[in-house]
DNA sequence: TATTGTTATACTCTATAACTATA
DNA sequence: TATAGTTATAGAGTATAACAATA
């Protein structure tokens, strides 16, 4: 028999558990903020990277996203269909797809960044401007730690034969369907 | 043509957006850290609610973990079969399955414990004990604005048919696989 | 009839491999 | 032969429903 017994610390006390469970709640809120929009948080990921740079490859985006290539064909088609992106022939290189925003997809993003808005509203909005600021930082500084890419949610780390990072770029995606 | 192609708010520079980039981030963590002691998060979860109080019904652990009762199901057989707990008849109901520590399971909670150091440790040693607490607190002020349950991960809001929060205890379980 | 635990089935995601068309 | 994109297949995880034992 073990003796034990010892009493532990309360995981709200702990902050890596606090950080998952904000994580998760994080990822919910935007979520639902987005569903008025018409996008996913992972579609949305990729219409905000075509933002930076319109016309790359499908290639290219999946190793910026972290997705795989198989699951972008998907990401694309989806988007397509939705008439948000549209792939175009590369003249050089008739392999590769060159995924460009539509002006209806272009017409989205703003609407994306005002979810944004409302989602940090939303979780920080009892914080005091100071602390929200504060809190800000010091989460930056933690992932900057991690070597968190700026941009890219370590959701989909599986790349698969995707080079490593190639474009120092930004995009939200995961998983966590919970 | 829509004119747009505004400048947005790099990612880093979102808290809520760096909150779910580090939670994923704390999951895998604690996932790599739990490897040597031989159980998932999501188990380790069980284990610790029953340490807090042994030989709850599985239907109850349910409802802390938030997890479907079938799910339990299978999470239990696979914690008695590692030999971390086991399962007792109760004989005033029949029906139901009290589920206790062994020793074994009760050996393991200080290296969950240890575990959660480590990870916290991994998270936040390069900031200074003064902020590491400010973050702390504000992290617990945000998941308590938040209506996060003290100690229950939101990763599995669909307890099903079990009944809403019956005890306010502690676990931790998430999906989030990536 | 309702409840506890269990099992079975379907559905969603993902991972892996294989295929095509170009290079 | 190697690469970009696509398709197909299998696996893990979950949700839903149905079932047996007991209340």
């Amino acid at each position: 028999m073990v003796t034990s017994d010892k009493s532990f610390r309360p995981l709200r006390q702990r902050p890596s558990f606090v950080l998952s469970q904000l994580g998760f709640h994080s990822d919910r809120t935007f979520d639902e903020l987005l569903v008025p929009v018409g996008v996913t948080r992972r579609q949305y990921g990729m219409l905000r990277i075509l933002a930076d740079a319109d016309g790359r490859t499908q290639q290219e985006l999946s190793s910026v996203l972290r997705v795989h290539r198989n699951v972008m064909v998907g990401l694309v088609d989806e988007l397509e269909a939705a008439g948000f992106v549209e792939r175009r022939r590369n003249p050089a290189d008739r392999r590769a797809h060159a995924v460009h925003l539509t002006d209806r997809g272009r017409a989205l993003l703003p609407m994306g960044e005002a979810a944004l808005d409302a989602c940090d509203d939303q979780l920080f909005g009892t914080l005091s401007a100071a602390d929200r600021e504060t809190l800000g930082d010091l989460l930056a500084r933690v992932a900057d730690a991690a070597h968190l890419l700026p941009g890219v949610h370590p959701g989909y780390e599986q790349a698969g034969d995707a080079p490593p990072n190639p474009i120092s770029s930004r995009g939200r995606s995961n998983t966590r369907t919970g």
